[in-house]
DNA sequence: GTCATATTAGATAGATCGATCTAGCGACGA
DNA sequence: TCGTCGCTAGATCGATCTATCTAATATGAC
């Protein structure tokens, strides 16, 4: 039986990490934003702020790859849909949520990149299990493995760096140019 | 005549913060890096941390596009190859700096893009100027007006994503194979 | 040399940071 | 009823954060 407030504690880390970025996160604004007592944080993560956070990237991570699949599953076995899919998700999520809610882990992984080894695993391993869900819907589509992999790193550098340029702009411009773009070139790549 | 403090103090933030991030950079770090007087933070940024971070993003993007053109005046025309190239930079400036070295401004971008309005600012007149540098050299290899625009954007998309997904990684893969997979589409697109 | 301005020096304020600590609450089995 | 143990409560520590302040010191014009 999972405790519900370290599963509260987790998800508020993972959404003020997404918006305002790990350093800029203080522990007071996690309790207080999952509405749960300052004692249970390091009741739940004894390791402290850095456990929180590796813990915290790779619940949205796992969250994410669950995404993946209902936006492919949903697509019926056509990849570029889902592609096109995927980016137009974006759109409507950033618009939602006023320019908040970009990539759950982008943000974390280059503030950490150089100061967290833990943190910086726990996102690389994130980015891992994208670009594999990814590279298997292409090979499901008859794309050779090793094509299969570089297309998938392709298409989820694109779909990040669309996702840095729109929610900076506030403009969602960049991810419906980039996704129609990618979408063209991944079905040229398809057999 | 522009002070040479005033410049350390800028070319440090705009390291620091493209290292660890705008929250996770203290100004007490930066003036020691800078090797400036902490009297003077405050004499030549008057704004504080914010004013000196939003000049510091300026600043590296100012940089950022000298070295476009150098690029692309390397490349004779060849728009292509200065796609190639300019990936092929970052693989090399990502090394030599132990992963360090990722890209100067989307680390604060994406610190502050719902948190500091002034610094989301000058992020997103960065991302822009650079995407007119890149559609200028579109146009001048022969590409539509709106069409270069796109493309231009759909390059720094896809190079930003995968600054992110290299540096996270440690691993130069992601540049190497969507620096390929962009350049052979671009070179499609060309006339 | 004199005066005004630009810059440096560094102590300090006040807030907040992550982390640790002890005390106590409350549910549940014996 | 009594313990036990998971969890909560929240004071508190030292460090660090940004920002402000007053003096002292260069620097340059005249």
């Amino acid at each position: 039986m999972t405790s519900d407030t370290r599963t509260r504690l987790l998800e508020a880390s993972a959404q003020l990490f997404r918006e305002q970025g790990y350093a800029g996160t203080g522990l007071k604004q996690i309790t207080a934003a999952g509405e749960a007592p300052w004692g249970s944080l390091y009741h739940f993560f004894p390791g402290g702020k850095e456990q929180l956070g590796a813990e915290a990237v790779a619940h949205s991570g796992g969250r994410y790859l669950k995404l993946f699949d209902i936006v492919f599953d949903g697509a019926d076995g056509d990849f570029v849909r889902s592609v096109r899919d995927f980016f137009q998700l974006s759109v409507e999520a950033l618009e939602r949520s006023g320019w908040a809610d970009g990539c759950p882990i982008a943000t974390v992984a280059l503030e950490t990149a150089s100061t967290s080894e833990p943190l910086r695993h726990a996102c690389a391993e994130v980015f891992v299990s994208w670009q594999e869900a990814i590279a298997r819907r292409l090979r499901a589509a008859g794309v050779p493995d090793g094509r299969a992999a570089d297309l998938a790193t392709y298409v989820l550098s694109a779909f990040e760096g669309a996702l840095v340029l729109s929610r900076t702009a506030h403009d969602t411009r960049a991810l419906k140019v980039t996704g129609g773009i990618v979408a063209e070139t991944v079905r040229a790549a398809l057999p």
